[in-house]
DNA sequence: TACGGTCCAGAAACCGTTCTCCGAAATCCG
DNA sequence: CGGATTTCGGAGAACGGTTTCTGGACCGTA
């Protein structure tokens, strides 16, 4: 027995219910609500009408599972707690909002080794169109290589992937930038304070520096690791602070650079008067560090922008399977660095 | 004519599959996956058989459509670049993810002002069970008072709210324990740099300085405005080198802090030898400042997670319709306090 | 007047689930 | 061993849209 048609549950009206205030079946609301022709001008306005009067909202739920189109797209990210993948996330969901897109987010630590299973199938369960990954670490690049072959994926600041496209602000060129301004400056060689070896923007910031050394044909010093926070920085500074005869160091974002101007600080030493100091990043706090923070900027907002324009891409059918978008770093300097007394 | 069954488009499982594989109907599967009764043990077996061999997932929006539980949430989230509704997010996330909810995240600068109703309809059209609003500002928290009265809303960091339940973090108790350690420490009165008028967080902590200093008996010194970046803290900064007799200083957030440091040290004001500084936050950068500020801690991901807590609460139906969670901050002492000369 | 072609708009199938009946098989009881 | 009662599992109607198919109204033309 077909339910009576009564006693409305919920007050949100539905496309049968404008088609009833029209006075036309509920296809042709259909039809005006998509744009598509064959529907006379009076009845279109007929319908919008009532459209405006109940106020109503197709419902995404069933739009998407007819049309296999859910307008909505996943974001995978990886420490999302860091200044870079935060403010990429922003650059999508920006981006998505004006392109009217969804945006459904699963923030993973990449130690969590099933996650990206776990997260892969609760976004396909959710039926995003795509994934755009922000996979900064090679374990997480690695651990997104076995998404689901079907889902259109884009990677953020992700080097290494399979076969699908990737957004990248270019390291290397950023870390040559950062470090032939210390050496224009007269400077002997520049040490580097490098991120995790973990992370494919370390490893491109070390090779960066270090093709700007052999450039001027010098040897490279040892390199001193840490792991991106302040409290790495600041270990690394000590290091420094007890080697004689350094004068500038290159240090691969502006939070271990905080910490390697306070532990320069505290040792006694003046910036930049006896050691010069360039970050990475460009956060909004590094101008006011003390001194301010001689450093790369990144256009985090751009590569976000692009990587959702590079999802639509894929969705629209012109298809870059494997391209790479490349956002160029800009040199910022401040008052952290100067020439060598 | 029905279509004949053939030419499967896409590779992935639906229920119809596992029921054949399985030999049975689609509804036994649904009662095996939803955890029915009345489902034999075997058959029970030979169904989870059947969904890890095809690797089904069911798929979300068919199951909300009818269900009329999408297991999603929004979050409506104001100024998402600043520190503590970024951290809040994140908290929400991981206490979703826990709960096996998914996230839609729509990010809003609250100059925009029909951005919540666009916002708000995007998020009704995706079906969200419920929304949790980050409303750290007046403008927002006004704004968010025409939500669809339909929809579960949770409220973090808004501190007017019609009748929804919100979740804050105490700012006034937070306010307090920092001015009273500065006057614990002798000083004898204490400047306060506070963020925008319009942010209730902001004119809580005004307040709560303003009680320390009365419990002391003192007039509060002017008061000093900024707009939470680190700039303004800067111009604050300036303001204070350039009034003699001030020896402390509490700032309504780190950021502004780092701007107050600065100004300082650039008039050769030492810190904490003639002005006292406490921020407010604890973001991680804080502990490298120079010198490293105390600060007052504010726990987001509690703020986050208890926001969730509060969301779930609601659609199960033990409904606090307008309660309030209060979290508690917690000072940190660090180097940039002292006693006065 | 009869005829073929557009323009409109309705009927009905379908997407992949959950849920409400209902009938058949299995179990219990006397 | 027969009938009442439980257990098990199937049929089919929703949910709220999109899409294909179909047919009536209206037009110009022969």
């Amino acid at each position: 027995m077909p339910r009576m048609g009564s006693a409305p549950t919920t007050n949100r009206a539905v496309m049968h219910d404008v088609a009833r205030l029209a006075g036309v079946s509920h296809q042709t609301v259909s039809r005006v609500l998509n744009g598509h022709p064959h529907v006379r001008e009076t009845t279109r306005e007929r319908v919008m009408q009532a459209v405006r009067q109940l106020n109503y909202r197709p419902n995404a739920l069933a739009r998407g599972l007819v049309s296999k189109r859910s307008r909505s797209i996943g974001v995978l990210s990886f420490d999302a707690s860091l200044y870079g993948p935060s403010s990429a996330l922003l650059g999508i969901q920006r981006a998505a909002q004006e392109q009217r897109y969804a945006v459904t987010v699963v923030t993973l630590s990449q130690q969590d080794p099933g996650g990206v299973q776990r997260a892969a199938g609760m976004l396909a369960e959710q039926s995003v169109d795509g994934v755009i990954v922000i996979a900064p670490s090679n374990a997480a690049a690695h651990a997104i290589q076995d998404l689901p072959p079907g889902l259109p994926t884009v990677a953020l600041e992700a080097s290494f992937s399979k076969d699908m496209p990737v957004v990248v602000v270019d390291q290397f060129a950023g870390a040559r930038l950062a470090t032939e301004h210390l050496l224009r400056l007269g400077h002997q060689t520049v040490w580097h304070v490098a991120g995790p070896a973990d992370w494919p923007e370390a490893v491109l910031r070390i090779e960066g520096w270090r093709a700007a050394l052999s450039a001027g044909r010098l040897a490279g010093p040892p390199l001193l690791a840490g792991d991106w926070s302040a409290r790495s920085g600041y270990q690394a500074g000590r290091q420094i602070a007890a080697t004689p005869g350094i004068t500038a160091v290159f240090v691969a974002n502006d939070q271990m650079a905080l910490g390697v101007l306070h532990a320069l600080h505290e040792a006694g030493i003046k910036v930049p008067e006896q050691v010069s100091v360039v970050g990475f990043d460009d956060m909004p706090e590094a101008e006011f560090f003390h001194p301010a923070l001689t450093t790369v900027r990144q256009d985090f907002d751009e590569v976000g922008r692009s990587g959702l324009r590079t999802m639509i891409e894929m969705l629209d059918g012109s298809a870059p399977v494997a391209a790479e978008a490349r956002v160029a770093p800009s040199l910022i300097v401040r008052a952290s660095t100067g020439s060598p007394a």
